[in-house]
DNA sequence: CTCTAATGTGAGCATTGCACACATTATATG
DNA sequence: CATATAATGTGTGCAATGCTCACATTAGAG
C-alpha cells in the first residue's frame, strides 16, 4: 500500500503505479506484473490505472524507460571517463551486473520491440546510443565509431543476456565479473591472433 | 486444424501441439501462444494438451528445444567449416537472420532462464556451446577457446537481440547483413586501433 | 459559487491456466 | 479371445487477468 490514505483522489497515482510495478517486478518477476496487482498495491480500484496508462504495454514501456535512465546512471557510475580496454571491461561488468541484479526490469527493457509510439522509450534508447558512442570514442579513438559502437553494445548486451538466461553461470557475482573481464581481453586480442595466424 | 479426424485418440497429439504452437508463434507472436489456442488448433479439447505437457512452460520449453536444433542446422548451413573472420561473419549474419525471421521462436528460446529441469533444453544448449567452440577453434586456433567462445557468442547474440528489439534498424535484410559483416570486421580490428593509439 | 473535466469506482465480459471427475480406447495379461 | 489397467481425451469449474462502460466524486477554472 504505497499510499492508502482514504482520499478519493490519490494525488499522484501515476507515480504510485510505477513504484508498485517496480516492486512487483523485483519481488515476483515479470509475469506477476499485472495491472490489477499494481492497482491493488497502490490501494486503488482495478481500473483506476487506466486513467494513466492506456494498457498494460504502456505501463511496461514507462517502467522500461525508467530502467534505461537508471542503466545509464549505473554505467556512468562504473567509470566516469573510460580510456582503455580495461576501463571498458569495468563498464561491461557494470552492465552485466545491472542485468542480473534487476533481472525482471532488464527483461522488460528489452523484451519487446521498442515501441515507436512511446516517445519516452525512444528518447531513452537514443540516450544510450549517445553514451556508447562517447565511450567508444574515448577507448578507440581511431576506429569507425558507428560500427564499433554497434559491436561493443552488442557484445556487452549479449554477455548480459547469456548470463540472464542461464547459458552462462551467474551464481557468483565475483566469478561473473572475472569472466567478463577475461572475455573483453580475449576478444580484443583476437584480431592479433588472426594476424599472427595469417602471417 | 492440423489433424481433425474424428477419432477419440488423436494419434500423436504431442507432435500436433508442437506444430500448432509453432504456427501460432509465427502468426501472432509469443503472447498468443496459449495452451487453449494450441488445443483449439489441434482440434482437441482445452485440457487435452496437459496429458503431454505439465504446464504452459513445458510446452514452451519443448518448442524452444526444437528451436535450438533448428538454429544449429541453420548456422551449419551458412558455412560448413569456417576458417577466417569473414567466414565467421557469414555465420553471424545467419544467426541474426534466424532471430529476425523466426522472431517469436527466438524469443521463446531465450526469454526465460534455461529451465534446469528440461533435459531437452539443457542438452540443446550444450550442443550450441559445442558448436561455437568448434567454430572458434577453427577461426582463432591460437586463442583461449573458452573465453573467446563466450565472447563470440555474446557478440553475435547481442547483435541479434538489438536488431530484434528495434535498437538497430532491421527493416532491410540486406542492410542488416552488411552491418553485421562490417561490425565483425571493425570489432576484430579494435585491438589494432588501440595499439596504434597507444604507440 | 458553479460547472466541467479529471480522476477513481464497480459491474461485467471474454480469455486464460489449471485442477478435477469422468469417458473412451489401446494394450498387456489371464 | 476376454478383460483389467493404464493412457489418453472430454467437460465443468474456479480464480485471475485485460479491458470497456456507465457512474460517482472531486479539483479547479470561470
Amino acid at each position: 500500500m504505497s499510499q492508502a490514505n482514504g482520499k478519493y483522489h490519490h494525488g499522484d497515482l501515476r507515480a504510485a503505479c510505477l513504484r508498485a510495478a517496480r516492486e512487483l517486478l523485483e519481488e515476483d518477476g515479470g509475469a506477476a506484473l499485472s495491472l490489477r496487482a499494481v492497482a491493488r498495491r497502490a490501494g486503488v480500484s482495478a481500473t483506476a490505472p487506466y486513467r494513466h496508462f492506456a494498457d498494460r504495454d504502456a505501463l511496461v514501456s514507462a517502467v522500461a524507460a525508467q530502467g534505461y535512465r537508471e542503466l545509464a546512471e549505473h554505467l556512468a557510475g562504473a567509470h566516469p571517463d573510460p580510456r582503455t580496454p580495461d576501463d571498458l571491461a569495468e563498464i561491461a561488468i557494470a552492465y552485466v551486473r545491472f542485468a542480473l541484479e534487476r533481472a525482471a526490469l532488464f527483461r522488460a527493457m528489452f523484451a519487446e520491440p521498442c515501441d515507436p509510439n512511446s516517445e519516452e522509450r525512444v528518447a531513452a534508447t537514443a540516450a544510450i546510443w549517445e553514451y556508447v558512442h562517447g565511450i567508444v570514442h574515448g577507448v578507440f579513438p581511431g576506429a569507425d565509431p558507428e560500427a564499433l559502437s554497434v559491436g561493443v553494445w552488442s557484445f556487452v548486451h549479449g554477455l548480459a543476456f547469456l548470463h540472464l538466461d542461464g547459458k552462462l553461470d551467474a551464481a557468483d557475482p565475483g566469478a561473473v565479473a572475472d569472466r567478463v573481464r577475461e572475455t573483453v581481453r580475449t576478444l580484443l586480442a583476437a584480431s592479433a591472433a588472426v594476424r599472427r595466424a595469417q602471417a
